[in-house]
DNA sequence: TAAAACTTTATAATTTTTTTAAAAAGATTT
DNA sequence: AAATCTTTTTAAAAAAATTATAAAGTTTTA
């Protein structure tokens, strides 16, 4: 590696830093850095002339002699696109590089499954955001964006949805279109990710994500960096065999976990009890428009309702039957229980706690905590933020 | 860290290079430690004039002018004690640096269960082979000990065998016992590492090795290391929730993959159905005996006794369902199955590969293969001394 | 309360290591 | 068979890491 190319990585990863921990010391950047502090502070004062980095005073004594503090430069105007799709939403916000809000979090439906004119819309609906923000391209560092599926991040491609005709990969595809450099990733991997930098795992070396949504995805935290596997699609939790019902899943098997643990199986699982006559808060709702949004069923159970409280710990049950076999083979420091269906947090944990009882041997479960994601609900659009500082350019 | 301390890492690892690949150019050991050239080239003369390495004339052709290799010095005379516990019988060994057998293997019968004075007459055992082998201690770099159980290798502690009063670890104790480095760590991660260094993962990224022996263990290679978790008990595929059957499992609870796939059960249900008049090659030993080695197991199935593949088969296809699992959560490039059932490996394919067809989605499981160790029959052993190797100093 | 002792950061000088460039040796092509 | 291309080896220059020293605070103690 060249010189100069050397020095771009250090300022790259230096400026991370800063991006993950908002004041700094040149100490702690060398010991982070494992580089020299001459190295660092000549680094460091390069930064400051090309405005990402500002001196910000002293900082607070450790027992000698006070070091200056830096942090980056709100006047360098540098922004990020962030994305998140789902089954049904896509959702895209605009952060600047200390995860403030720069442009309003936008809202689309967007229906991933047989939908032909999916990526098309889906560009010009960036397109009409991003040019509607008014923020020229060159101050946009890159579009990062997580998307269920059996998504490969370092391909670019995704082999479940938004599936393009020739060998272009849907990266390369949508930075094409979009003029700006795009990143993808798994949902799951992504709230993995949030949850890393900023979350519960902040710092840890081994911890496991549950993304607890339309199905149950795992993101993997292992040796204190995201694990994908050999060819990029590790943490396939949701189709592991371990549910004795016969359902047919999705992928075509049977006894799948997520056939009886999905949001789907479960709003499907409370309607039924409710035409059986089972009554229950999301009744109105639901004999009103025969439909029973996932809010509804998620604030239900939130606030106490029997049947949405039933069906969500009958799954949760199951899940805590998944995450005992993921304590046997991993052995993490930490679980975290994240995605949308976390605000659902505290019912959950009742049932998982208690499934882990049954099936996991006791001294080994103990080893490992399970929490409730606290950035549960943009923790995919951070992660989408987060892959775009660890992948572009600072220049 | 101090100048010298790197530069006695670099010699360490270059060592180790040499241990793992015979011949070596200086080209390659810069690639290989990231280091550069004249630091290498300064390096290696040092350990040449050490002793420990020498030149070995002109390496083939690659194209361009021809490198000058080297290798390991055999007159440098440096030994490893390798020993492999397992629930019935100790082996120990002693290699040279070229894996060459310097003293030749001796077995122990030694039950680990409910023997109060184990600890004791094993270390009796280890003095008196290696005193009787009449190599000076200065010459020998330590001793590694692969063991079933709950071992930590990093803390140098096992929780189930070996236990000690008191303070000080298992590690320590043998150490200041038998006047000699020691390292520990479990049997399928020592198996794992072999496999990794000189067996079919040499030189890949994500391996998994099932270890199938008196248990099912599992060894678990990512990005190319040794995996321990956090806390250092990863790999824990025995006790995985999976089995449908009812049986209490050693560790006190029900349904581990443990109880229908150990080879303790495989020749209880042998023995059975004996009893019940099934006819078999193995009638003659058990009637004579009452007993079932596991070598004449395994030997029946190997030369296609039907009572003997029957029951193996069965096993190995719940092992199957097992390793589904692992290849959906950790998307390995290879598994292999290793330990002293490999032998039967054969037999064992057909039944896991059916498993797998069965419970994992087939886009996903053609990305794993899986393969019979070749070095099963010693792995133990080999990964003992790779764990010296690893850890050792080279003075 | 003030000086001494201790910590920690910042800078300078030295040593080590890497990079770059050039030379040497061997293989391949024309 | 000469010329061109590769690769290794050696040498010189540049970069980075150590080490040492100075500076700036904190804490301890008399």
């Amino acid at each position: 590696m060249s010189v100069q190319m050397k020095q771009q990585v250090l300022r790259n990863e230096l400026i991370k830093f800063f991006y993950y921990d908002n004041r700094l010391t040149l100490a702690e950047l060398s010991r982070r850095s494992h580089k020299s502090l001459p190295l660092v502070t000549s680094t460091v004062n390069g930064l400051i002339e090309d405005g990402y980095i500002q001196d910000n005073g002293l900082a607070a004594s450790t027992g000698g002699r006070r070091a200056s503090s830096f942090q980056l430069n709100a006047d360098k105007q540098r922004y990020i696109v962030a994305v998140a799709v789902d089954q049904m939403v896509t959702q895209v916000v605009i952060y600047d590089l200390m995860n403030n809000v720069k442009v309003g979090l936008q809202k689309k439906e967007l229906v991933l499954h047989d939908n032909p004119a999916l990526t098309e819309t889906f560009i010009e609906f960036l397109k009409y955001y991003i040019s509607g923000s008014g923020i020229p391209l060159n101050q946009i560092l890159g579009i990062g964006i997580g998307m269920p599926g059996f998504v490969s991040a370092i391909k670019g491609v995704n082999h479940t949805f938004f599936k393009l005709g020739g060998n272009v990969t849907l990266k390369d595809h949508l930075s094409k279109e979009l003029g700006l450099p795009v990143f993808i990733d798994n949902d799951s991997s992504l709230i993995a990710l949030a949850e890393l930098k900023f979350g519960a795992g902040k710092d840890l070396k081994d911890v496991l994500v549950v993304n607890i949504g339309w199905g149950i995805g795992l993101g993997m935290i292992v040796n204190g960096g995201l694990f994908r596997g050999h060819s990029g699609y590790a943490g396939e939790f949701s189709h592991i065999p371990l549910s004795q019902s016969n359902k047919m899943c999705s992928c075509g098997k049977r006894g799948c976990l997520e056939v009886d643990t999905s949001l789907v199986f479960m709003i499907e699982r409370a309607k039924a009890e409710m035409d059986a006559g089972a009554s229950s808060s999301m009744e109105q709702v639901y004999k009103t428009t025969r439909e029973l949004p996932a809010d509804v069923f998620l604030n239900a159970a939130k606030s106490g309702d029997p049947l949405a409280v039933s069906v969500l710990s009958d799954a949760a049950f199951l899940v805590g039957k998944g995450i005992s076999t993921l304590i046997h083979i991993m052995n993490p420091m930490l679980i975290v229980l994240s995605g949308r269906g976390a605000v659902a947090g505290k019912i959950l944990m009742a049932p998982i706690q208690q499934a882990i009882n049954e099936f996991c041997i006791p001294w080994l479960a103990e080893q490992t905590d399970i929490q409730v994601s606290t950035v549960a609900t943009n923790a995919e659009l951070l992660g989408a933020a987060t892959l775009v500082i660890e992948n572009c350019d600072f220049n």
